[in-house]
DNA sequence: AAGTGGTCTAGACCACATA
DNA sequence: ATGTGGTCTAGACCACTTC
């Protein structure tokens, strides 16, 4: 059976982007939503802390919960950080088109032992994709994951997704990342992949991602054209 | 009294923080920490998940719950993310210098009214500020906040913390932020005021501030020297 | 089979908002 | 004074991991 939570909040979610629930109007109460959908308090109660968390609504003690007045032109639902990681990957398989540039296995040096938290010299993959989005949109990731977590990886699953390869293939589930994000100037070689002009410059994504058994899997650098994408997130 | 589930959370960071609880080691399980905090299982597994989401610890159903292992030199403890508001108001109020390089009352127009959903022409003050966190790090902010929300701001407020001055002095409580983000080139004015050279790009983060009683109330575009500095995040 | 975290319930009391 | 969301409890059952 589904998640009764997460049942109740898609459910109410759902009412609000179509527009039954309107923005600045009032969510009826916790009480009532425990009748409407017969569940306990503390059920509704997470649901609303679920929308909450994901920005679409606000709630306040005494009074109620609102849905929140958001321009719809700075809209966060198709937001990396709103989304959970299946949707992630679903979207991650909808990139159109994935050049892989190097495949190779490496030891790890310096800040790539570090971020991955291994020994300088462990077996690791090294990956340089040129991915393109939508039409004008791109991104160049640098990636490198050690080889005793994802043994098998070929040239040819690095042009999937990585995500469905390790969460459809190996089985494990993609937890939680860690992202620090500064402004860069792409190298030239980037500046020609990404078919930059001069003076443009690149969001730099430095993450690294844990999978749910607490393993750290992936340590990658992204570099990202951001003249019609920009990096959403909800701090609440 | 303190909030339980905070007081856990918090004694049990600390203890990550001091090494007491090591990177990979397993927490005492939900039912031991019960005893130990004297709690119910409710309040340690909110406390949990508060340092869940702060990226902390990973859970892992039927084994336990582990301290994660992360590199410290990408440690996320003073991320803007990981902040309470609270926290982050305290942090604005440590900012060295703050410059008002414009204070004025403007009706507000085009992009500012769509964000700030109010209609066009309604007044808002237009504000610019010059702010350095530490010695050679800059941000030049744009904010606009609807007079009628905010009544009385002067300039001398705007050259301390606006939050402050909202949290404090109006009795407010800010809630939520909602950013958005990317990398742009600094305008030569930019170029001077944060002493950039040429072809260092800044951070542009867009974001509106709510407050907790759903009154959407400032609108801000800041543009930031990322040479010694990053935006950090933890998604979950 | 035993242990651990995840979901869910019913119910109590509190803090805050609104009138 | 009333209504609303926030915190907290005790306890049940489930899903998953580990042995």
């Amino acid at each position: 059976m589904p998640l009764k939570y997460l049942t109740v909040a898609e459910d109410i979610e759902r009412k609000i982007r179509e527009g039954v629930c309107p923005p600045q109007s009032k969510l009826p109460t916790t009480d009532e939503l425990c009748e409407q959908y017969g569940v306990s308090r503390i059920t509704v109660r997470k649901a609303m802390d679920v929308l909450s968390e994901r920005g679409f609504v606000i709630k306040r003690r005494g009074s109620g919960t609102y849905v929140k007045d958001i321009d719809p032109s700075s809209d966060d639902s198709e937001s990396q950080v709103v989304e959970s990681y299946s949707a992630t990957a679903r979207h991650e398989g909808h990139v159109a088109d994935t050049q892989v540039l190097e495949f190779s296995v490496i030891g790890a040096t310096g800040r790539v032992a570090e971020r991955l938290r291994v020994g300088e010299g462990t077996p690791v993959y090294s990956i340089v994709r040129l991915r393109s989005v939508n039409d004008s949109q791109g991104l160049v990731s640098y990636t490198w994951i050690p080889v005793a977590i994802v043994p098998n990886l070929t040239k040819r699953n690095a042009a999937d997704s990585l995500y469905r390869h390790v969460e459809v293939g190996l089985g494990l589930t993609v937890s939680s990342t860690h992202r620090s994000i500064r402004a860069v100037m792409p190298t030239l070689e980037e500046q020609v992949w990404l078919r930059l002009p001069e003076d443009v410059p690149v969001l730099e994504i430095d993450q690294v991602t844990f999978l749910s058994d607490g393993r750290l899997f992936e340590y990658s650098v992204l570099h990202r054209d951001t003249r019609d994408w920009s990096f959403k997130c909800v701090n609440t």
